[in-house]
DNA sequence: CGGTGCACGC
DNA sequence: GACGTACGTGCACCGG
């Protein structure tokens, strides 16, 4: 078998990673993000290439052999930052983990190490791989030696053979040194030959096929200023090239024999991996039954009682509960068992046990019972589906941990005691697995595992109301979030209901409509293929039909709507297939989609809003996503036909928030003519254009309003001027003209924008009205555009957050008021600004005014919030 | 089973 | 001048 060498430019790799990845902490406060980089991409080449040899080089120090020809060489360059400086002893150690020789030499570089590697064992017939993000290695490229160098990201590669170079840069590697002596590489201040480029210097080469010739034959070259240019820099040429031959035979000590890899051993790599807290990696060097044994031979001792009947003794005046299921759909998914843990002890309930236990449901309904769980709507549905209407939640660990950190990906028990370091309880998926392998366990060890996440439930209360209390957060957990968290439960239980039969009958019409359609575009294409696969959509376009290329993905052609749109005209084949697109997602996410969610006997859907998810403060919705059903093409708007009372005689009254968002920034910038063109009663987007093209309300033209409508929506959404650009079809620099012309009308604004990133950079975050907190670690970045994006969203989060925030008070209050006048109106869904209520028609009165005031008057700003309502017959009409 | 491209809402 | 650009969810495809 033929021997395989993996050579690694470990300095290149890391300098990539670490500006690659967001300054990531280990817990020992050091900085892990180029380690962990460069680990993901050695992961990936062991995976990949299974190498029989391999060798890390490194950089020795500051000068090389290099140095004494050109005492300029890398000179100007960055000095390496010290985060990142501070992570190559972690590298050694790291890689002496995986049993992979480093190496580094005095005087020289990492290239040379690689260059004289590479070519002893290109001798001896090997297969070589170098991996780096210099293309001055490409010059090591034969048929022999293939160059990986990194793309986008770090794990991201393109391999370099002879054929592809060829294909790609039009010279052979050979030639690499002759095109640099020319064209010079200002990132290491190697000078090359003024005024000589990459295209310039590939035209020489083509010509001349060398550096030698070139000088050799001048009199050939075309043009005279690169003539003289060439003339006058010829020393400075073939110092260049000089420079940047890499020394294929440096004087290392060591040889290809001595760098052979056999594969590393588990457990030494776990440990650094452990010690480097880089716990997501683990998995990768485990077994799933590696990990999980493991994990749970690591837990401290635990008791839980396994009970057989459920007695008074058990229930104190407060206790943690958990109501365990496995998977993520609490509608409809099976109870496993009870987790109970308090002053008294720590249960396990078996689930029959329980409900059927008068004992328990008694207590699960006493208000003076404290309960404190994890998702308390989810616990809520999950009790109420029992009938049983649970009271007396007192804490609730995943509201807490989402508001003192959104930005955690992971908020679940045995997450969140990780973080604390509190050891006790192992993840989930250690116990019941993943993917289509999870079950439930024995009952021994589903009661241990529940009541360890009980008991750590328990113990996690004080910490973490603490934290919420010095976050100044105690009103938004207390008041806000945790009152929702049950009104979001009744509306999830309740449900909206569903007319099953029409939504079936728009189905099979849309079938014969793109059954049709799909004939059209196929004869127009000549053929037919997956109209639905834009990998194959892509060639038919743009190479059988020769249509322009607008704009490419990674993957090859783009075929996106704003690409075929612009090409709208240029083919009949681009309107059908547009149409095809949007009635296909009609069918398959909405017909198709909802006729699988919707319960089989009730015809109601019960979607489940997130409240611990969004970086903002806003909801989400899932299974289905009811807060994405089509508004803005009739077409696809009819699906709202279907969305229907769940009682004869009972209206769909629909009512939202004209604008919030502008009336939110309104109030925090306290910008005087933003208030004033709230006060003037006027439509905002006219009033902007107004205010911007220094217009009177006659003279605005379509165009304005749509622009500055477009200016609006970017403020609200914080997108930058690219965004704005693309949106609008204009150039950058006409976006930014608009942003600036934008905060030239509204200075107010432009101040609080410019406060508010002050603010965080000093804070670290941003906050709400409420004291919704986001965090911006980003915005100190070196990284332009990580930098710039914080900066976004410092502006935007403070608004969308604030207006999240609003429409959670009304929430709050509206269910207030509703019980209050007795009314059997209720609130089903909600849309971001939106509430979706159903209500017998003799209360559509009495709502319309009810609704609208306690939504108006939820909060008080420095604008008036305004309220647009709607009923009818359906979502649809509700307009 | 996860990544990609696309499309829907706010 | 780089770099990739509001937030979500869900579908189909496709390659491993």
């Amino acid at each position: 078998m033929t021997k395989k060498l993996v050579l690694i430019d470990g300095n290149s790799i890391a300098y990539r990673a670490f500006f690659a990845l967001p300054l990531l902490n280990n817990d020992k406060g050091v900085h892990t993000n180029a380690v962990y980089g460069f680990t993901t991409m050695l992961l990936k080449i062991l995976e990949e290439e299974s190498p029989s040899h391999m060798l890390v080089a490194f950089d020795a120090g500051k000068t090389t052999f290099r140095h004494k020809t050109y005492e300029e060489y890398k000179g100007g360059r960055q000095k390496t930052p010290p985060e990142l400086s501070e992570q190559f002893p972690l590298l050694h150690e790291l890689l002496d983990a995986f049993h992979i020789s480093h190496y580094q030499l005095e005087q020289y570089e990492a290239d040379d190490i690689i260059g004289t590697l590479a070519r002893q064992a290109e001798k001896e017939d090997w297969e070589v791989k170098v991996i780096s993000g210099d293309r001055d290695l490409l010059q090591l490229v034969s048929n022999h030696i293939t160059v990986a160098l990194t793309k986008k990201g770090i794990t991201n590669v393109e391999n370099y053979t002879p054929s592809f170079m060829k294909e790609k840069m039009d010279i052979i590697p050979e030639q690499i040194i002759d095109l640099k002596a020319l064209m010079g590489d200002s990132s290491d201040n190697i000078p090359g030959v003024p005024g000589v480029g990459e295209k310039t210097a590939v035209k020489l080469l083509n010509q001349f096929e060398n550096l030698d010739n070139v000088y050799a034959n001048l009199d050939e070259v075309s043009g005279k200023k690169l003539k003289e240019k060439l003339e006058n820099n010829k020393e400075e040429a073939y110092m260049s090239r000089d420079l940047v031959t890499i020394n294929i035979e440096s004087p290392i000590e060591i040889g290809i024999e001595d760098v052979i890899y056999k594969g590393y051993e588990t457990p030494s790599v776990t440990h650094v991996f452990r010690d480097f807290g880089f716990n997501s990696l683990l998995e990768r060097v485990q077994s799933d039954e590696e990990r999980s044994e493991e994990a749970v031979e690591a837990l401290p001792a635990f008791d839980v009682k396994i009970v057989e009947e459920v007695t008074e003794d058990m229930l104190a005046e407060t206790s943690a509960l958990v109501v365990e299921m496995l998977g993520e759909n609490y509608h409809y998914a099976n109870i496993e068992g009870i987790g109970l843990v308090n002053d008294n002890g720590a249960y396990f309930i078996p689930t029959e046990m329980a409900f059927q236990s008068s004992t328990f449901i008694k207590w699960a309904e006493d208000e003076s019972k404290k309960k404190w769980v994890f998702d308390a709507k989810k616990t809520f549905v999950l009790m109420q589906r029992q009938g049983i209407h649970m009271k007396g939640i007192e804490f609730d660990l995943l509201i807490a941990s989402y508001l003192i950190n959104p930005a955690e990906n992971y908020h679940d028990i045995p997450s969140i005691s990780h973080r604390l370091e509190k050891k006790g309880v192992a993840f989930d998926e250690d116990i019941y697995g993943k993917g289509a392998k999870v079950k439930v366990p024995e009952q021994a060890i589903l009661a241990d595992h529940v009541g360890r996440k009980t008991n750590m439930l328990y113990g996690l209360k004080e910490q973490a109301e603490e934290h919420l209390r010095e976050n100044s957060q105690w009103e938004l957990y207390h008041e806000l979030e945790m009152p929702l968290s049950i009104i979001l439960g009744v509306m999830e239980h309740t449900g909206v209901s569903l007319d099953v039969e029409r939504l079936e009958n728009m189905g099979e019409e849309l079938q014969k409509r793109l059954a049709d359609i799909e004939e059209e575009v196929y004869e127009l294409a000549g053929e037919s293929f997956n109209l639905n696969s834009p990998k194959q959509l892509g060639p038919i376009l743009f190479e059988k039909l020769e249509l322009p290329v607008v704009k490419k993905t990674k993957t090859g052609y783009s075929t996106s709507a704003d690409v075929l749109e612009q090409l709208r005209d240029q083919h009949a084949i681009i309107p059908k297939i547009l149409l095809y697109r949007q009635l296909g997602k009609l069918q398959s996410t909405y017909i198709e989609g909802l006729l699988k969610v919707v319960d089989q006997e009730s015809h109601k859907i019960h979607t489940r809003f997130n409240q611990a998810l969004t970086q903002t403060g806003r909801l989400s919705s899932t299974d289905p996503n009811l807060q994405n059903i089509p508004i803005r093409l009739e077409e696809g708007r009819k699906i709202r036909q279907a969305f229907i009372p769940s009682q004869e005689g009972w209206r769909i009254f629909s009512s939202d928030y004209s604008q919030i968002e502008l009336r939110v920034l309104a109030h925090i910038s306290n910008d005087t003519k933003l208030i004033q063109a709230f006060n003037n009663g006027e439509d905002i987007h006219t009033q902007t254009a107004m205010d911007v093209f220094h217009v009177e309300k006659d003279d605005v033209t379509d165009m304005m309003r749509r622009q500055a409508k477009a200016v609006n929506f970017g403020i609200v959404y914080g997108i930058s001027d690219f965004g704005l650009s693309q949106s609008l079809g204009i150039t950058r620099r006409e976006a930014k003209k608009f942003i600036e012309r934008y905060f030239e009308s509204y200075p107010g604004v432009k101040a609080y924008m410019d406060d508010v990133v002050q603010d965080a950079k000093q804070k670290g975050y941003v906050t709400t009205l409420m004291n919704r907190r986001r965090y911006l670690p980003e915005i100190t970045s070196r990284n332009f555009n990580r930098r710039s994006f914080a900066e976004r969203t410092a502006m935007n989060t403070p608004i969308q957050g604030t207006a999240a925030d609003i429409i959670k008070k009304a929430m709050i209050d509206l269910y207030a008021a509703l019980e209050d006048e007795k009314l059997e109106a209720r609130m089903l869904l909600q849309v971001h600004d939106e509430l979706i209520m159903e209500a017998p028609e003799h209360e559509l009165d009495t709502l319309k005014e009810l609704v609208a005031r306690v939504m108006e008057e939820t909060v008080s700003l420095e604008v008036p919030l305004e309220v647009d309502y709607a009923y009818g017959n359906t979502w649809y009409d509700a307009k």
